[in-house]
DNA sequence: TGTACATCAGTGAACGCGCGTTCACTGATGTAC
DNA sequence: TGTACATCAGTGAACGCGCGTTCACTGATGTAC
C-alpha cells in the first residue's frame, strides 16, 4: 500500500540535476536550453532525467523555487543595512554567477505571458520591490534617509540598476558590476543619507559592522 | 541579363513585414516568435514571407538594423542635452513601445553566444556606452558636471537603469518608466551638476530649450 | 542472516509535434518590341 | 496602343530536424518475512 520511497542516492542526484539545469537556464534561458543538454551535463539520458522531474517545465519551477538560492531579503536585515546586503549579493554573484544571471535571463523571456515562468516573475518582482521598499521606509522612519525619499521608487530603481548591470555584463564581461553598483550606492547615499558621515557605501558598511 | 526589379508595392509590403516582425520579436523575443505568426499578422503564408526575406535570421537583422528606429544618439546632441534626449526617448517609447522593448527582450536572449544577434548586441552596447560617455565627458569638460564624474561608469549606469526599468515594466505595466527615469535623472543631476540652478531634469529641459 | 519480490533508477527507441525552409507551381506584373 | 513573355509575388504541400515526452524494458535496491 505505502510506497517504498526513493533510494539513498536519489536526493543527491536530484540536486545535481537542478544545479545543472540552473547553469543551463542561466546561460541560455528556458527556451534556449534542452533537456538533453542538461541530462548530458549530469551524465544520463533525457528519459532518465524525466524519471526525476516529470517535465522540463517542472524542472524550471524547481530551479526557481530553490530555497537556498532564492534571493529574498532575510528577515534580520533591517533599515539601511539592506544596501549593504544587496552589495554582498552582487559580490557573491560575481563569483558564483548563480542567481542574478539566472533571474535576469529567464525573467526577460518570461515577459511574454505564455511563458511558463511568467506568473512566477510577476509575483517575484512585486515581492522583491515591496520587501526592499519596506527596508528603505524603515530607514526613512529612523531618520537615516531623507523624508522626501519615495521608498517604492527608490526600490524599483535599485532593482533596475541591478538587473540592467547584470544584463550588460552578460554581453560584455569587462563590465565591473561590483564597482558599478557600489558607485550607484554612493550616489544614492550622497543624495538621501541624512548622516554627513555616511556618504558612501564603504562608510555604511564600516558603520553597520558595529551595529 | 539585368533583373527587372521589384513590383510597385513590394517596398511597402516589406515594411509591413518588418513592422510585424518587430512587434512579434519585442513581445516574444526571436526564439519565442514563429515565422508563421508574423506571416499571419500581415495576411500571407510563411512561404510568401520568405520570398521577401530569405530566412528568419535575416528578418531579425533587418529589424535590428532599421535606421529609423535605431536609437543611436543623433550627432547634434551634445553635452548635457543628452540627458534631455534620453528622457524623450523613454517618453516616446512609452507610447509606441517600439525600440526599447524590442532591444531589451532580444538582447537578453542574445546573451548566449550562439544567438544570431549576439554579435550585434555586443557591438551595440559598446557603441551606446561610448557614445553616451562621450556626451557626458563633453559636459564635464564644459564644467557643467563635476570633475570627479567618471563618464564611462555613469554612461553604463544610465543604460542599466533604462534597461532595468523596461524589463520591470514588461513584467508589471503599472511601473511608470517615465517618472521613474526622471527621478533617476534628478538624483544624477543633484549629485553631479555644478550649476545650483540645475538640480532636476525639468530645470535642465527648461534651460536647454533656450540653448 | 537469507531470500523473494515489489518498487525504484535508468536506458534506447519511438512518437508526435511545431518549426524553418524548400519545391513545384499559378497568376499578376511590367517591359521590350 | 497592343501583345508576347520573362520575371515577380505568393501558395499549398512536403521535407527534415530537433524537441519534449512516452513506452516497454532491464538491472539495482531495499524491505518484509
Amino acid at each position: 500500500m505505502t510506497s517504498r520511497g526513493p533510494y539513498a542516492g536519489t536526493g543527491k542526484r536530484r540536486q545535481q540535476i537542478v544545479s545543472a539545469a540552473r547553469d543551463a537556464f542561466a546561460l541560455g534561458g528556458f527556451r534556449g536550453s534542452s533537456v538533453k543538454e542538461i541530462a548530458d551535463a549530469v551524465g544520463m539520458s533525457n528519459a532518465g532525467l524525466l524519471h526525476h522531474f516529470s517535465s522540463k517545465e517542472e524542472l524550471l519551477l524547481e530551479v526557481l523555487n530553490l530555497r537556498e538560492q532564492s534571493n529574498d531579503l532575510p528577515d534580520d536585515v533591517h533599515g539601511l543595512a539592506v544596501l549593504d546586503h544587496l552589495r554582498k549579493v552582487v559580490q557573491v554573484d560575481s563569483v558564483t554567477q548563480g542567481v542574478v544571471a539566472l533571474y535576469v535571463t529567464v525573467s526577460a523571456e518570461a515577459t511574454s505571458p505564455s511563458h511558463p515562468a511568467h506568473d512566477f516573475f510577476v509575483a517575484r518582482y512585486r515581492k522583491a520591490t515591496a520587501a526592499l521598499a519596506r527596508r528603505l521606509q524603515e530607514a526613512r522612519d529612523e531618520g537615516k534617509l531623507r523624508a522626501d525619499l519615495n521608498p517604492e521608487f527608490a526600490a524599483r530603481q535599485l532593482i533596475a540598476v541591478l538587473d540592467g548591470l547584470q544584463l550588460h555584463w552578460l554581453l560584455n564581461p569587462d563590465v565591473d558590476r561590483v564597482r558599478e553598483f557600489d558607485q550607484y550606492l554612493d550616489q544614492f547615499l550622497s543624495v538621501f543619507s541624512t548622516d554627513e558621515n555616511i556618504r558612501t557605501i564603504d562608510q555604511l558598511t564600516g558603520e553597520s559592522a558595529i551595529t
